[in-house]
DNA sequence: AATGAATTTAAAAACGTTTTCACAAAAACT
DNA sequence: AGTTTTTGTGAAAACGTTTTTAAATTCATT
């Protein structure tokens, strides 16, 4: 049995109330003492239950992650999981996970952990458009960070978020093509019900729009989230009677899919047709030739994310908005028609 | 403020011993009485305080991962993770996390969560040849469940894990290739501190010996833990001399690198050079030519360790190590030489 | 030396549950 | 009817801490 720190007082001869003023740094502790308990906690190597010591303190220190399924097959959740492990280390604060795969479980579980205590604060992977998870800690007025953008108007300016500009990103990506000399541009996006596909989707649209060409639906295709629904959408864009001269998608590790499918139909990448992808993954530079792409500072989200969850935790006041710059990336996967 | 035990107790007009063991359904509550509490319960919207609840039991239901970064860059953590999670759900369980990034911190952070009672178990997602971790958690007698192998003699086959079986699926893809006419065969392994890139690379070495095929280290190289290394890794290998006629390697992710090398140096696959990768990731299927490839059992790996740890925390007896079944899937990136 | 203030310590209450023990009431046996 | 068993309930202790209150000690001041 480990020991308790009704041991330690018996062996250091002092009160359970002297035991945890030295474990708790508190102040008006005689250095005499201070050394016995010390020692007395040494010898029987205590470590304070952290249990008890939440149920005092009403809280158990750790956050949620909600969740994995918002974007399990994408390459950046390793990186968001330790940035947002870095902080909340420092904080000594454990990180619990949400691996919910449906909707209604996934909040089901939220609540439970939140009504039983067991952590202090969200961090949400991604936005939905109608989040229903978002909408109802906030009603709760549960403290949580979302790594994204939220829509509903009601409430769009009221939560608290890290994201970077998606809408911006896209736009930026697709009038470089049109300098380059592109005007017909195909687009393969994520799952629609995500915000941050449709925002890349609004920036692709808008540029067009600000250009005055007209947009092609027949040639803007869901990508889904797996790499081969995004070689099926290129493939399928790609044999369009009419085919793009680019083709802009949502994210680089479907962009391999792209160039697959551009390899099968006998398409050099740039000749015959330019790549741009999102995110800049890894990937993007091993590919052949090298993607271009917008970099997006994966790591920064989480840990700007994380202290600002921490922040609203302990009360501290925090923007409520924080978007992050992010870099476009010229690399061999363009070529101007001019 | 959340309604508690006590205020349930009044709205019902019972002692707080009775709507405990409404709570935990236990027998010996007269219909009426439960219905009473029930509906109190319901009325207040009381949910019990999970910590609380630990501090009697003195456990905390909460299983620990260990760590994010001993495959942080492979495709398969988040369905690891997933599948962990389906298993811990089950169970009402938390799943916490380890995101440690260098060793001593690792398990500095697996001591104090076990110490502070804030999980019951430990899944260790990959080990190390010498695993300070492992040799800790075995002389603390802390209930934990490998997701791999461990060679250290004295307590390999002491501790509960399960794996499948790398050094055969190595040795058998490795034979494929010599039966195909292949003897001059590259290796690309990952980082060889892992137990699975030792044992990868032991049946490749094993394959040669049985065939009396001399191994060649000049081209077996360390292919990192990046696409990148093992792009760089294979171009070397294919500069070589007398350059291999297939190269296997250790994880299809690496494989990308492979293909790209490949590319550069303008070596056609299968037609030139012969590519088996392991892992069986979605990739495997969108490189061209496909991937032959050993499919590995990801999620069931989740799933057997978990429960077999939670065999192990309830203390039903439970197989030391399971081995799962693999599959060797010939696909394209083969050609036979006779 | 007496008074008061500051420092140090102990005792006890509290956090929200579960569990043990005791006892009353009801039911089942003689 | 009297005795035993079963069922249902409440009071109190326990889990391992922190926090509050109060008391004892030390120290400075007069």
């Amino acid at each position: 049995m480990p020991a308790t720190i009704k041991d330690v007082a018996k062996l250091a001869n002092v009160s359970i109330s002297t035991v945890s003023r030295v474990i708790n740094n508190a102040p008006n502790v005689n250095p005499n003492t201070r050394k016995r308990v010390l020692d007395a906690i040494n010898k029987l190597n205590f470590k304070p239950n952290k249990i008890a010591q939440s149920l005092t303190a009403t809280a158990f220190p750790a956050i949620g992650i909600v969740s994995l399924t918002r974007f399990s097959n994408e390459a950046f959740l390793p990186l968001i999981l330790q940035s947002i492990g870095e902080v909340a280390d420092k904080k000594d604060y454990e990180i619990v996970l949400n691996t919910s795969k449906d909707e209604n479980q996934e909040i089901k579980k939220c609540i439970s952990m939140i009504e039983s205590k067991v952590i202090q604060g969200i961090i949400i992977l991604s936005s939905k458009v109608n989040d229903p998870l978002i909408e109802k800690l906030y009603e709760m007025k549960f403290p949580f960070v979302l790594l994204g953008r939220y829509t509903n108007e009601r409430i769009a300016n009221e939560i608290y978020s890290v994201d970077t500009d998606n809408f911006a990103d896209s736009k930026e990506a697709v009038e470089y093509l049109f300098k380059l000399g592109h005007n017909r541009i195909a687009f393969i996006h994520g799952p629609l019900k995500y915000v941050v596909s449709q925002d890349r989707l609004s920036g692709y649209i808008e540029a067009h729009k600000e250009a005055a060409i007209p947009v092609d639906y027949s040639i803007i295709k869901d990508g889904g989230s797996s790499i081969k629904e995004a070689y099926l959408a290129a493939k399928e864009i790609l044999k369009n009677p009419n085919p793009p001269t680019a083709v802009f998608v949502s994210d680089d590790s479907k962009a391999v899919g792209v160039y697959r499918a551009c390899q099968e139909l006998n398409l050099k990448i740039p000749d015959d047709i330019s790549v741009i992808g999102h995110n800049n993954y890894e990937i993007s530079q091993i590919l052949s030739p090298q993607l271009t792409t917008i970099d997006v500072p994966i790591k920064d989200l989480g840990i700007i994310g994380t202290r600002k969850l921490f922040d609203l935790i302990e009360g501290i006041p925090t923007e409520k908005r924080t978007i992050l710059d992010t870099k476009f990336i010229k690399r061999k996967s363009c070529k101007s028609l001019i």
